[in-house]
DNA sequence: AATGCGATTCTCT
DNA sequence: GAGAATCGCATTT
């Protein structure tokens, strides 16, 4: 069952924990390709120095933070990539979860064409564990760009969504630091990012 | 108009 | 583990 908006209308790291084994849907013309949910990391603008809106920082780029809980952010990064975000709390509040990994389930054989131009029957050991095993290698797998889904409702398209899926038991998710925000100051050591333990495609240990 | 860099990934070594 | 790729966007001039 798709997720409604009072799933996200919540606590941003009580939602970036429950998101983990949730069910990534998205349908490109009747074809389902989906992910479950295995790591993600809270964004609070508020307080949070690794935030785009930190300190309330509003610009054209980060607006979508700043809208209705259940619809995306998607930003390009580096020029060549692009990472998915799901916003949460209240409209007004820049708060979002980035996801930065899911676990294959439907579609395989589109994903790894998306990912590596090739048969999934061909992709090698490695290249299985690099489908999605990272919040930019999610988007290519599942073709999800900003162009198209920046500023999606989620509550609402058919194309992208996210349902129902696994109960992950707290004792197997562990809460750690987040990625690639050295420049955050004290945010460096918030423990903001959840990940499903001993899952094989999560980005890092 | 010019500058500088990033919530990353890939390819070497 | 280091370095490159590559550009939208915020910031500065």
């Amino acid at each position: 069952m798709r997720l409604e908006r009072d799933f996200f209308a919540r606590d941003t790291l009580i939602v970036a924990k429950e998101l983990l084994g949730k069910v990534i849907v998205r349908e490109i013309d009747s074809v389902r390709l989906s992910g479950k949910i295995v790591e993600t990391e809270g964004y609070i603008g508020s307080i949070d120095k690794a935030s785009h809106a930190y300190g309330g920082k509003k610009t054209p780029r980060v607006e979508p933070l700043y809208g209705e809980p259940g619809i995306s952010y998607v930003f390009s990064i580096y020029g060549m990539y692009e990472c998915f975000n799901v916003i949460s709390k209240e409209k007004g509040s820049p708060e979002g979860i980035l996801i930065r990994a899911v676990e294959p389930i439907d579609g395989l054989e589109k994903i790894a064409q998306n990912r590596f131009r090739k048969s999934y029957d061909t992709l090698t050991a490695k290249e299985i564990k690099n489908l999605t095993n990272g919040p930019s290698k999610l988007c290519i797998a599942l073709d999800i760009n900003k162009k198209v889904h920046n500023f999606m409702d989620l509550v609402i398209s058919k194309e992208l969504y996210i349902e129902d899926g696994d109960i992950i038991n707290s004792s197997d998710i562990v809460e750690t630091t987040r990625v690639g925000i050295d420049y955050a100051e004290e945010a460096v050591d918030f423990p903001w990012r959840f990940y499903v333990k001993n899952n094989i495609y999560v980005s890092k240990k």
